[in-house]
DNA sequence: CTTAACGTGCTACATTTGTAGCATCCTCGC
DNA sequence: GCGAGGATGCTACAAATGTAGCACGTTAAG
């Protein structure tokens, strides 16, 4: 079973446009990434395909042009990083707790809760 | 200025031995990692070189023998991967609480304040 | 129509990371 | 003194990452 992938730090900035808004085309992420990436349109785009082949996104073809959405939900993907991070760098088995995502710009406090609930069932799932 | 380098997850697993003990020669740091790592002995003696060359340890030879210490302390580094997260994945200018840390099995409580400390300056520099 | 602008598919290439092997050389025990 | 075992220095090589360009086809505007 192919483990969900997780992004790069590369591939993370992209996401962030896509977790923004349900669908973009490749212009749209690179016009609302270009200011924090500082590429050519030409490493979005193929920093979008390897996207694509790790299944990071789903393309899907919209009026002719191509357009991408997130394959996981922002939480649900920030609750993997946390449980990486927790896990292999502070070589903890528990989740992260809410405090930890408080002053997060991605976040307000329902998706707190919901990304707290995943990691604790995520985690429990690893005792199994 | 050379910044300070950041481990990659294969290079944080054998840091993790040189947090334990000062100074460790190449076969002890294989031998106290390899149940984790999986890895052959060369390939744990070639992610060293790469760690001496990025400034991650730094070695010295004891009796003829090439031992390697941790660069950096675990507090220190440690507070450097948490401002990664916190500003890469958590999109946060804050340092991560206290809490976050608390089921570390590398850190004592102790340890924990001095973190604390140390996010808490480094994240004020970056205001200047 | 013709062309400029843009989308798309490919290819490219340097670095970093993950992982390992070989050839020597030194040293300690016999 | 000699040989086995370990230490060292190099080299290797595939995959992942970071970043970019080119050629070609389509389309909308003049």
């Amino acid at each position: 079973m192919a483990q969900l992938a997780r992004p790069s730090g590369s591939e993370l900035k992209l996401l962030r446009a896509l977790w923004a808004a349900p669908r973009l085309s490749a212009r749209e992420i690179h016009d609302a990434t270009e200011a924090r990436t500082k590429w050519s349109y030409s490493a979005t785009r193929t920093t979008l395909d390897r996207m694509e082949e790790k299944g990071l996104v789903k393309a899907k073809a919209v009026h002719g042009i191509k357009t991408y959405a997130a394959a996981q939900s922002k939480v649900a993907m920030l609750a993997l990083l946390a449980q990486d991070f927790a896990r292999n760098v502070l070589d903890s088995d528990e989740p992260l707790p809410a405090a930890a995502f408080a002053h997060s710009k991605l976040l307000d406090s329902d998706e707190i809760e919901e990304l707290q609930a995943l990691l604790d069932s995520l985690s429990e799932e690893g005792e199994r």
